[in-house]
DNA sequence: TATTGTTATACTCTATAACTATA
DNA sequence: TATAGTTATAGAGTATAACAATA
């Protein structure tokens, strides 16, 4: 562990799923006291901000297989942080939102979240920060391109 | 998909979990022709710069589960990439070294790995790069404190 | 009594095929 | 015929308990 894996350490990949590994566990501790874990809390977010969001949709941007996105949205809706509206356009779809209770829980949830990510990067400036997330979406930006 | 998700492209746990899926998507279709995956990758780098480490040790380090490192081990033991010597000092533990084919394949999947690299990180300066790799280990370490 | 490697097992995540109802 | 949501299912990846050999 001390200085072990020096050229490992060097690779990007790497680093970024030890990294990925602790925020996972930090996020999903943080936000298991509120029912969410990341990606009902991710689904949440998107919801809250493009009321009427398909299934569809939601899955597609947040990169889930629909037969998937079936069960995260079954736990919102089991949990009545969501309700799943018939759309009078296309009565295949539905469209989702937020139940009183779903702003609440998202509300907290944003609190604690802010507060895990604060955490996470204590010791690096807001300037690195933002470089970090900037970087981090080019890489995702790169990739998506490849496929 | 077009700037759908503003609020929740700022945590940099999302942004890593984003980028993360790609980064591994791509690694592996980049090791996959020599025979290996990130984790066989990571665990040959490892055993490499640490002639005789332990299976214990690499699964320390890995941040694997012992049951799970068995199998990992006997991936690369089936391909003939590394072999387990039985300590002298302790007749329990296994003392791990690479094959010479195991070397050459190392040699070949390091530099593809390289390549994929450079290819995630394109359009991002090395300064940066070498930003972004100093904060995802921060975060590590940030996680690891908590545990 | 503790530790190394192992087996068996279970739980989560993810991926694919096929169905239904609508379009 | 194509699409939205669903079901069933299979495959990874990961985690725990318990055992044999050795310390």
């Amino acid at each position: 562990m001390t200085g072990r894996d020096l050229s490992l350490r060097r690779f990007s990949g790497y680093a970024m799923k030890r990294a990925f590994n602790q925020v996972q566990a930090d996020l999903n501790a943080t936000l298991a006291p509120h029912g969410l874990r990341l990606v009902t809390f991710s689904a949440l977010c998107l919801i809250d901000e493009n009321k009427g969001l398909k299934q569809s949709e939601l899955a597609q941007i947040l990169g889930v297989e629909r037969p998937n996105m079936v069960l995260i949205v079954d736990e919102l809706d089991s949990a009545d942080l969501i309700v799943r509206d018939r759309s009078t356009e296309d009565r295949r779809a539905y469209e989702l939102r937020l139940t009183e209770q779903g702003e609440k829980v998202l509300a907290a949830a944003s609190a604690a979240a802010q507060g895990h990510d604060a955490r996470m990067t204590a010791g690096i400036t807001d300037d690195v920060r933002e470089t970090l997330v900037t970087a981090l979406w080019r890489i995702e930006a790169n990739g998506r391109q490849r496929d």
